[in-house]
DNA sequence: CTCGTGTGCCTTTTT
DNA sequence: GGCACACGAG
């Protein structure tokens, strides 16, 4: 292994392999660089790659790191590199039974935990405005993260009168999510450490197969996750963590800075070492930030310190209001990708979602592709989580959150006293809801108009369900679409609003073909057939399990996943995010707007006196992203929930060192520039809709690509109806799904077809194409 | 009993 | 500015 072009301390870090380490490693310091040269080199001197473990906190990190390993060493089978949560997920789908839940169990993402929570407090008749839902949601996800379920809670709160409340919506949810069989974010990780303390010998399971563990980002890490870690390292002690404590941005979802600066105590051999040269900035760039975070206290000492040349200054400039604000960046970003910069060189860091309004405006007025990363994760619309629990639905219909969510939608005529009937009844029996619609007397109570729309709704889903196994996902999506008739309203809607939606949902359906199509032969499918041997390996072990269904796997695939994930970087579009999100990457030119009190450092932050720290050290990382040039903005007003404010410069910037920055006032650019004051009410109010402008959306049409009606094509395909009329027994027929095979019988309702590849099967009719081959 | 229109209330940050 | 709730018409 060539390891000339790391430095001597990277270079120590790779080569200690036994024993525990502790890598303090500054923003840009070649972190991953180091730790997939490490992973490399581990397997080079003979370690089976089945016993590493790579841990991080995004999908994206964890792709990148395995991406980067794969191009230093031929073989890396076995070895999990992965996230936190699709660790512990991997191992609750293996043997969840243990712990009471039942295989194939559903993992509710933030949007499915609020509306359970909600119904529930409805049903408890609690007040939402004495008790936020937000507020319950954090305290039960705050007690989780100690290891209390809601008997160990209120034991421990008994004091607290509020805590009596949230103890009585707590234990209902436990109940609901058992019942739903049913675990969210939090229980993913707890479940995990649930899971090795439940039972000797799976822990000496994993234990045994990972030999070697690191994690990345470790202060980040909460009580939970060190937990895991720890009792899976604890014996063989080979556990390397990365992180850096001017970079832990999360304490508010219950990150303990502890952890990394306790390391030393938990492993009193350990071994540290430092990374401080900065690779990625230029010298002013990293000197502001120094002058930034060195306000910190309590913090691990160190500078970074490059090699680098000072390059461009910083440019500040304070404009009079946000849509100013938002034209000035987009004239900078013009004018740089004159100068050859690449669109994908830039990227807008701000501290808020919201904020990223006035940035889709003006750019889309300016004609600057780009692309809004979260915000509302894609997956996280409306009408994605709509047609997500269709889905979930056919999977299970017994997801009762699934079913609530779509019962009347689109509109059956089931309104509230009708479903609180079903629920009741549902609730009676200890039945899901979907169980007892499929009950006659059930049906007979119900109105006259609902009764019939929901006969029909329950019968499509067993229609889907007893031909799911002949489908194709994509087959399977366009009939979910049609059935339900949730395409049919959304276009009789004809609202500009809807035609959104249309196009979001005929975008989610090629994200449904991708994995459809990698499961055949891409990455998916690699990843499914490391799959089968893990659960090979279980199996020798004595602790069998079942496989999962493509529906499964891609349903579970969406909730773990998040929009940065999706990033596509070969698009030429600037980026937007938070600076939450941006952490872990990298651009040459960063744009951070907002720099006002208020906004960055947020409102919230000045009560506390820790909360205002971590504001600094998220400067800090939003500083150290950019490596030729960074612009910082602010605006003198602000429009906030509708109202405007005058707004103050934020903190920050006092603190940071001048010399660094060129800063015109505000008077001193208009007197040199006329033109950009006043003209915000020009381009105030344009309405864009879609995702985003300036760029294809993915479909090419039948006669090969040239400008068509992509969106009016796609929903063609997914309207199409089949009759499967007019074959005769004795043809030759081909099936999208399982390819060639001769027609054997038409019973009116189901085809009998003899496949070349997969044998007799029995085809309902009017899901699929059968065409009829020469 | 359901669906469409008007008043209050907010919002960090994410797997 | 937008979403969740409360209110009256069909």
């Amino acid at each position: 292994m060539d390891l000339s072009n790391l430095n001597s301390e990277q270079q120590k870090a790779v080569k200690h392999i036994d024993g525990p380490l502790l890598i303090l490693a500054g923003a840009g310091s070649g972190k991953t660089t180091t730790m997939t040269h490490r992973i490399a080199y581990m397997i080079e001197q003979g370690v089976n790659p089945a016993q590493i473990m790579a841990v991080t906190f995004t999908n994206k990190a964890a792709g990148e790191m395995r991406d980067r390993v794969e191009s230093l060493v031929p073989r890396t089978r076995g070895m999990w590199i992965m996230t936190f949560h699709a660790m512990c997920l991997r191992m609750l789908r293996y043997q969840c039974e243990v712990l009471g839940y039942k295989t194939g169990f559903t993992v509710y993402d933030e949007t499915d935990r609020k509306s359970l929570v909600k119904r529930i407090m409805k049903a408890l008749e609690i007040n939402e405005k004495t008790y936020p839902v937000s507020y319950v949601i954090s305290v039960i996800s705050n007690a989780k993260e100690r290891e209390q379920n809601s008997e160990k809670y209120i034991a421990e709160n008994s004091g607290d009168f509020r805590a009596n409340t949230v103890y009585q919506v707590y234990r209902e949810y436990e109940k609901e999510m058992m019942r739903n069989n049913a675990m969210d974010f939090d229980d993913l990780i707890l479940n995990g450490v649930r899971l090795l303390e439940a039972d000797p010998e799976i822990l000496a399971y994993y234990r045994n197969r990972f030999q070697y563990i690191m994690v990345d980002e470790y202060q980040d890490t909460n009580y939970l996750q060190y937990k895991l870690i720890h009792l899976l390292s604890k014996t063989n002690r080979n556990l390397c963590v990365v992180g850096d404590d001017d970079q832990c941005i999360y304490q508010w979802r219950g990150a303990d800075i502890r952890n990394i600066l306790d390391f030393e105590k938990d492993f009193p051999e350990v071994t540290t070492i430092k990374l401080e040269q900065n690779y990625r900035s230029d010298g002013n760039i990293l000197n502001l930030a120094n002058s930034v975070i060195c306000n910190n206290k309590g913090r691990k000492e160190k500078a970074l310190w490059t090699e680098k040349k000072d390059g461009a200054k910083i440019t500040y400039r304070r404009l009079p209001d946000e849509k100013q604000e938002a034209w000035y960046i987009g004239s900078e970003i013009d004018r740089l990708h004159e100068a050859g910069y690449p669109y994908s060189d830039m990227a807008v860091l701000y501290r808020k979602n919201a904020q990223s309004r006035a940035f889709e405006e003006k750019f889309s007025f300016r004609g600057i592709p780009y692309r809004v990363l979260a915000g509302l994760r894609f997956y996280d619309r409306k009408e994605i989580k709509d047609v997500m629990a269709y889905m979930h639905l056919v999977e299970n219909p017994d997801d009762d959150v699934a079913m609530l969510r779509v019962i009347n939608e689109p509109k059956r005529g089931v309104g509230a006293k009708t479903l609180s009937g079903i629920q009741a009844y549902a609730s009676g029996y200890r039945i899901s809801i979907y169980r007892a619609l499929c009950e006659a007397q059930v049906m007979a109570s119900l109105p006259k108009k609902a009764g019939k729309a929901l006969q029909e709704f329950v019968q499509m889903i067993q229609d889907l369900r007893g031909e799911l196994d002949n489908l194709t996902l994509v087959d399977l999506y366009d009939n979910i679409l049609n059935r339900s008739g949730y395409l049919g309203a959304l276009e009789a809607a004809d609202t500009v609003e809807a035609d959104g939606r249309i196009e979001n949902i005929m975008e989610f359906k090629s994200v449904v073909a991708e994995f459809e199509k990698s499961l055949e032969n891409g990455d998916e499918a690699a990843h499914q057939e490391e799959l089968r041997e893990e659960r090979e390996a279980l199996a020798k072990a004595g602790f069998p399990v079942d496989e999962p269904t493509p529906l499964a796997a891609f349903l579970e695939r969406i909730t773990l996943m998040s929009d940065i994930d999706n990033r596509d970087e070969s698009e030429d579009a600037v980026v937007l995010m938070t600076l939450h999100s941006a952490k872990g990457l990298e651009f040459p030119i960063v744009f951070i707007p907002g720099m006002e009190n208020g906004i960055f450092p947020g409102t919230a932050s000045f009560d506390e006196e820790g909360r205002l720290e971590e504001e600094r050290r998220l400067c800090y990382v939003g500083i150290t992203r950019a490596k030729k040039k960074l612009y910082l903005t602010g605006a003198e007003t602000r429009m906030l929930y509708g109202r405007t404010d005058y707004t103050s410069e934020s903190m920050f910037l006092d603190e940071m060192d001048k010399q660094y920055i060129d800063g015109e006032t505000v008077k001193e650019r208009q007197a040199k520039q006329g033109g950009i004051a006043g003209d915000g009410g020009l381009f105030g109010d344009y309405f864009y809709k879609g995702r985003s402008h300036g760029t294809e959306d993915g479909y090419s049409g039948p006669d090969g690509g040239k400008p068509f009606d992509s969106l009016g094509y796609a929903k063609k395909q997914t309207r199409k109806k089949f009759s499967n009329e007019g074959l005769e027994a004795g043809d030759k027929v081909r099936h999208p799904k399982f390819g060639e095979g001769m027609l054997i019988e038409d019973s009116g309702k189901i085809l009998t077809i003899a496949f070349d590849s997969v044998g007799i099967k029995k085809i309902g009719k009017g899901f699929v194409n059968i065409e009829k081959v020469d």
